[in-house]
RNA sequence: GGCCGGAUGGCAGAGUGGCGAUGCAGAGGACUGCAAAUCCUCGUACCCGAGUUCGAUUCUCGGUUCGGCCUCCA
């Protein structure tokens, strides 16, 4: 079955086709690192990482260039760094680096190429040049802005025309644009700020450049996914396409546009004000990383999404179901992916659909008589979360934890089986009601007793 | 104001022009010393109103509602 994909500049369900039938390069917007990542970030991240995973399933792990920016440069940083009286380069630093253990701990694969703005501001500089060479860019008053007027195809992504975004623009006009729409490639920065020599002087790029220089750079003038969050089609991505195009002599920059829809907290919008704002550190106190990416892709990418403790609840009980089911077997070598995980996926990342199937291999798992059939149901579905990016952990260590206290528990679980097999069931229960103090789960099956670490 | 999405049973969430996906929760049963886990059985959900149709949850139009963008934002 073919792969097909949500093109947003078509607002249709389309065939993925790659330029080159062999390799396939993707581009997702990264974060700009000046705090700590929150929820509505890592959708994202995830939803990208599992089309990452589904294309290297497809056209092999070294014919897909993933690239994943970071912005560190960028006005919130500053402002963010002045407050928190650091330098720059150390929140940049420290952020960047918080947003990589986060995200390592959703199990998301790090991109093959993660370039930063501050390493490619020649190339801006030489976007911008040509830009304003043809006419497509101007300067004023120490800044370069792009002219919307002189793109014919500005809009196509958003699908807005000019005159609306004049209309409902509530935010007053730059006195040195030509036209309301025109937006800023490059502005001068005062002597206190990160600035780099150019044409125009000492100043810093503005906000979409950097991708439209970072993309060329490692994918090429045209390349295949360009992906984000669906805040990013106006202005981003628009002015991105508006940038690339004019200084690529018209030759189309990405062909699909892929788009996450939003998330709210608990049935609210996520605001600051509210303080209706969910950071991935503390998702990961509450749940194991892997319990919070299934969560996520328990709904589908475009759907908005309401990130609950309920939500997050259910996608941990239902990975307790899968890790149960393979407890206690032996290894299995590696399964193909089953047909009806890759036909899921490869609908437009229908990733609620590929955990229903999950659930339909582990209903058949624990159905299945045979110790060949059990073995066979365990490697798809472990191949199957490998493209997930789930169900990868020894079963032993997702429903035992990773606390200290485990030798304490063996021994009183050892206590209790002596006193069962001494027909001393009083004693047998007052040993499981103080594990289950501790929050510890006892199960006594055909193949003796487990136990296991509750919600 | 302009533009764009969503609305499915108690919850989560696929899907389809006509046979009530799937998981959780709930009811009953099997198994168990008792449980847990597992298995079996059980539910007439498709926001509202028109229209198209032999038939609409699914298509069309209008409305309601939630949310997004138009300004930094995943």
């Amino acid at each position: 079955m073919p792969l097909s994909l949500h093109n947003t500049l078509t607002r249709k369900k389309e065939l993925f086709e790659a330029l080159d039938s062999k390799n396939v390069g993707m581009y997702v917007c990264g974060p700009t690192v000046y705090d700590f990542a929150h929820i509505g970030n890592a959708r994202p991240v995830i939803v990208f990482d599992v089309l990452y995973r589904l294309l290297r399933h497809l056209y092999g792990d070294a014919h897909v260039r993933y690239v994943r920016n970071i912005t560190d440069v960028d006005d919130k940083i500053n402002a963010a760094a002045a407050a928190n009286c650091e330098s720059i380069r150390e929140l940049t630093e420290r952020t960047a680096k918080a947003f990589h253990e986060d995200v390592a701990a959703l199990g998301c694969l790090p991109p093959d190429v993660e370039p930063r703005a501050t390493e490619h501001i020649p190339q801006m500089i030489a976007i911008i040049e040509k830009l304003i060479a043809q006419g497509n860019a101007y300067v004023a008053e120490g800044h370069v802005l792009f002219s919307v007027k002189s793109d014919a195809d500005y809009g196509k992504l958003s699908h807005r025309n000019r005159d609306e975004m004049i209309a409902g623009a509530r935010v007053e006009v730059a006195p040195y644009k030509r036209d309301a729409a025109d937006f800023v490639l490059w502005k001068p920065s005062s002597p206190e700020l990160p600035g780099w020599h150019s044409p125009w002087g000492r100043g810093r790029p503005g906000w979409h450049v950097e991708c439209s220089a970072m993309s060329a750079e490692h994918l090429g003038e045209t390349f295949d996914i360009h992906g984000g969050g669906l805040d990013l089609i106006f202005p981003h991505h628009e002015n991105e396409i508006a940038q690339s195009e004019c200084a690529h002599g018209g030759k189309p920059f990405a062909r699909y546009w892929l788009h996450n829809g939003f998330l709210m907290v608990e049935g609210a919008k996520m605001s600051k004000s509210d303080g209706n704002f969910r950071i991935i550190r503390d998702v990961l106190a509450e749940a194991p990383g892997e319990a919070a990416r299934m969560a996520m892709l328990m709904g589908h990418y475009r759907d908005p999404l309401d990130w609950t403790s309920e939500r997050l609840t259910q996608a941990k009980q239902g990975l307790d179901r899968f890790y149960l089911a393979m407890r206690g077997m032996a290894d299995v070598p590696a399964a193909t992916i089953p047909d009806r995980i890759l036909a899921a996926l490869e609908d437009d990342l229908n990733t609620p659909q590929a955990i229903v199937v999950l659930h339909e291999l582990v209903g058949e798992l624990n159905k299945a008589e045979t110790d060949e059939e059990k073995a066979r149901l365990k490697g798809e579905l472990i191949a199957a979360g490998a493209v997930l990016g789930l169900l990868q952990q020894d079963p032993e260590a997702w429903l035992k934890g990773d606390k200290d206290d485990a030798a304490e528990i063996d021994d009183l679980v050892a206590q209790r089986i002596a006193a069962r097999k001494a027909k001393n069931f009083a004693e047998a229960d007052r040993i499981r009601a103080v594990l289950a103090m501790k929050g510890i789960l006892i199960e006594d099956n055909a193949g003796g007793t487990s136990w296991r670490r509750a919600g």
